[in-house]
DNA sequence: TTTTGAGTTGTTCGA
DNA sequence: GTCGAACAACTCAAA
């Protein structure tokens, strides 16, 4: 009772339910706000906690976003008679004391897979009155199994039983008015934050429905061959959004299946595709939780992985002489985000050219992708190492001149993240080694000082790798 | 229980 | 230049 007297809170008026934000960041099709406004209580009160467990991971762009991405919040918030309640701690030990300060009953949150997500919730579930929402994905991944209910391992049959399930009808709109704040809770201040880049993303439910109506206004009609392209704005870049549930994935999803029907076929259905490869990744890592430790594929946990740390950095700082590899790392570094071909490109060289341990790639995408999220990242480098669910065959080994010509037919790509490759002619965009010596001369570039030689014969590499997978 | 068909995203080689 | 086959064998999912 002590606290009590302490307290400077009115909260004898009104009872209030904490809607504990996470990975949520948005107020339409928020089922865990939905939840906590519907609770007996007719207050609200929008926490979301600095966790220094989760924040102490070194992913500069990811948290710029993240602040960003709260301060619109706020802003929504505020708009609406409420605001965000900022604190600062472990949750546990900060929502007892919440509790305690306003006399709050229930604590709603949206429900996250991810094994810290599970374990903290858990713990959390044990001492206070916590209850999950969904939304995260589409269909929880619990609904999606097999007639004897083990989980699907492998994408197409996943993908029939998700696209049978029942399509959600609506969605809920964003409240018009919230209940006000408790004065005098005070409020930690937001991080300020400095992004690795110059920032060009813009944070919050807006830009998210901006960018989703830009997508679906262009670039989806040509989504089936154009999201490929790593030199057209062909994809449709909500990765970030969905990250941080700037946009709901049923959102997307409704608006995915709008355009199916309004005749956008084929584009539609490859982009509806996508999202449900998400949800893959989500209900693996649901299920199989150890992928984020270890291969999925027990036979593929012993592969003798090069010890070659120059090779590495060569590869992070996109210096490797293979233009449309150090083009997609320069990306990352340059943007905070990769198009999702150059990560093929790039995770393929690394593991299969440079033989080297995938989790090192996927360990370094999570610290500067804007959109990582653990699942997603974890499901593409074990699908391109080959060693996971439904993984590429041994022998699918990208060929980084191809891939280059390919999906990056006049270089523009390559010269927009390589400058100091402007000036090489088209013949040799994605060869300069092969440049003779006038051709150097005349645009600039001496291979070996201007830009690298390859630090790996790509044919040799290519050898090398497929020995290694057969015998480990 | 057994059987059968299928499995995101590629490359290379030889006709 | 284009095209089809080979690259292994295995596991998964469903009948």
């Amino acid at each position: 009772m002590q606290c009590l007297a302490k307290s400077s809170i009115r909260r004898d008026t009104t009872p209030m339910n904490i809607w504990w934000i996470r990975r949520d960041l948005r107020l339409q099709d928020n089922q865990a706000l939905q939840l906590t406004l519907q609770g007996s209580a007719d207050g609200l009160l929008p926490v979301f906690i600095l966790d220094p467990a989760l924040l102490s991971a070194p992913a500069p762009n990811r948290q710029a976003f993240l602040w960003q991405g709260l301060r619109a919040l706020d802003e929504q918030l505020r708009r609406r008679g409420s605001g965000l309640i900022v604190r600062t701690g472990p949750p546990l030990e900060v929502l007892s004391r919440l509790r305690a300060e306003t006399g709050a009953a229930q604590i709603v949150a949206e429900e996250d897979y991810t094994p810290y997500a599970r374990r903290r919730d858990a713990a959390i579930a044990a001492a206070l009155p916590l209850t999950l929402a969904g939304g995260l994905t589409v269909h929880h991944p619990a609904q999606v199994c097999k007639a004897d209910g083990t989980p699907y391992t492998v994408f197409t049959p996943f993908s029939k039983a998700w696209k049978a399930l029942p399509r959600p009808v609506s969605i809920a709109l964003a409240p018009d008015r919230l209940p006000p704040l408790p004065t005098g809770l005070a409020s930690d201040a937001l991080p300020e934050g400095q992004p690795a880049m110059r920032f060009v993303w813009q944070a919050g439910e807006v830009a998210a429905a901006q960018r989703l109506a830009d997508f679906l206004a262009g670039p989806i009609a040509d989504y089936a061959d154009d999201r490929n392209r790593l030199d057209l704005d062909g994809t449709s870049t909500l990765s970030p959004y969905l990250r941080f549930g700037m946009i709901s994935a049923r959102q997307a999803a409704l608006a995915a299946w709008q355009a199916i029907e309004q005749g956008l076929g084929r584009g539609a259905e490859t982009w509806l595709n996508e999202l449900i490869w998400r949800e893959f990744y989500q209900a693996i890592l649901y299920h199989f939780p150890d992928v984020l430790q270890q291969a999925f594929n027990p036979s593929l946990r012993n592969i003798a992985w090069r010890d070659a740390p120059e090779d590495l950095r060569a590869w992070q700082e996109g210096r490797t002489g293979y233009p449309v590899v150090d083009a997609c790392m320069r990306q990352l570094s340059g943007m905070g985000w990769m198009h999702n071909r150059g990560r093929m490109i790039v995770a393929s060289f690394l593991v299969k050219d440079l033989l080297l341990d995938w989790r090192l790639g996927e360990r370094w995408f999570m610290r500067w992708l804007v959109d990582g999220d653990p699942a997603a990242n974890n499901g593409g480098w074990q699908w391109t190492a080959g060693v996971g669910t439904d993984a590429a065959p041994y022998f699918r080994i990208f060929n980084p001149l191809l891939q280059g010509q390919k999906f990056d037919p006049q270089g523009d790509f390559v010269r927009r993240w390589l400058p100091e490759l402007r000036r090489v002619p088209t013949a040799y965009i994605h060869t300069p080694w092969l440049m003779p010596e006038d051709v150097q001369a005349a645009c600039g570039v001496r291979m070996g000082r201007e830009y690298p030689l390859p630090i790996v014969n790509h044919a040799a590499a290519r050898d090398r790798t497929l020995a290694a997978y057969r015998g480990r």
